[in-house]
DNA sequence: TGAATACGTTAACAAAAGATAATAAATGCT
DNA sequence: AGCATTTATTATCTTTTGTTAACGTATTCA
């Protein structure tokens, strides 16, 4: 396991905590490389998943499917923790699947092991509590976005904002999704824009 | 303070997690009654608002303002925790403003006692995490379905799953704005539906 | 490199939603 | 009880979105 691999991990559970070197390594031996290739399946809908893993290189996206049509509803990118965190959770299938949208290079840990970090460390159960608060604002923001904004609001923000890797690396029409409207109707939006 | 009162809380904590009396008792010096009129704001926008509240008795909702405009994006009734959690979290004043419904009573206990919980004992720290799971799961749900079902599919389900508390106590025109839409194409979805 | 696939735009039409205003019914309050 | 306010519906008109399909370009992959 690559030293550079390990510490791109440690810094960004730092973001939320410090660690102690004992406190790290801890996690260190349930650590695994997961390669997929473009448009692979990480996590498959229906099925019980039970890892979480860190983006070392690439993009992904996860997406629900409803009668056949996939809704691209986040993105992950370099850095980023990855998973189908409440279906871990619940111990239920994961009702998304995520998949590589590049050659994606990822460190996997199993939940389980995570939860027994919970059980033996204080620490590692305050950075489950700084992960889960920093998702779930997160999700209220963006939620507030689609409840108070219009598709166009929106968009004018994902242009304006600090997302601007989504915009330069993902494709339009799974952009769409991601703002809640059709690829046609992105497309419409971008027109009114441009013609002013 | 009403015993009762303190069994209601108490339960609404343990349905995350079992508190010896020893824990139970960390928080109890900190609780103080809070009472509010209908129309009353509890926690309003552009301030630092500190206190986490768990509604005893009435209905309360939540809304931004943008142009002028509320919008209302979450109620909360009896037994429920409520609070600007995110403002409290990152310390930064509130985005939005909490509002009673009905005449409310609360129990309330500052944010940055429950931190001092958190520093104190490993399960209140666990508490702090699985609250705030279970708060960004009810979030990634509710998100997912804006991103994947039309307005009328979200009434429906509304309808049809178990949150009836909300169509039978809110005025109409805020679960419009629940459901991301106006006061008056609710009321067309409605009619549409009931033609059937 | 060549063929298949993926992607973005545009057009035409239908369906739905927003905005505004008028009305009627229900509710709250003194 | 009576008056003001709040709430829900309906109508009209405008704007936006969804749907389907066609088209051209770019990309992928064998």
């Amino acid at each position: 396991m690559e030293t550079k691999d390990l510490h791109a991990l440690r810094a960004a559970i730092q973001r939320f905590i410090l660690l102690t070197d004992e406190e790290w390594e801890m996690l260190v031996p349930d650590l695994q490389y997961c390669y997929l290739s473009r448009g692979e399946h990480w996590i498959t809908e229906g099925q019980k998943e039970r890892y979480m893993g860190f983006v070392l290189e690439g993009d992904m996206r996860h997406f629900y499917t409803r009668d056949g049509e996939e809704k691209t509803t986040y993105f992950y990118f370099e850095n980023h923790l990855v998973g189908s965190y409440f279906s871990a959770i619940n111990n239920t299938p994961s009702r998304l699947t995520i998949e590589a949208l590049t050659d994606v290079r990822l460190l996997t840990f199993s939940y389980a092991h995570l939860k027994s970090l919970y059980d033996q460390c204080p620490k590692w159960e305050r950075f489950g509590r700084m992960v889960a608060e920093y998702l779930a604002a997160g999700l209220e923001e963006r939620m507030a976005g689609l409840l108070t904004m219009s598709p166009e609001e929106r968009y004018i923000e994902l242009l304006q904002g600090n997302k601007h890797k989504i915009l330069e690396r993902i494709p339009q029409h799974y952009i769409a999704n991601y703002l809640g409207i059709t690829p046609v109707s992105l497309s419409r939006i971008r027109k009114r824009l441009s013609d002013k």
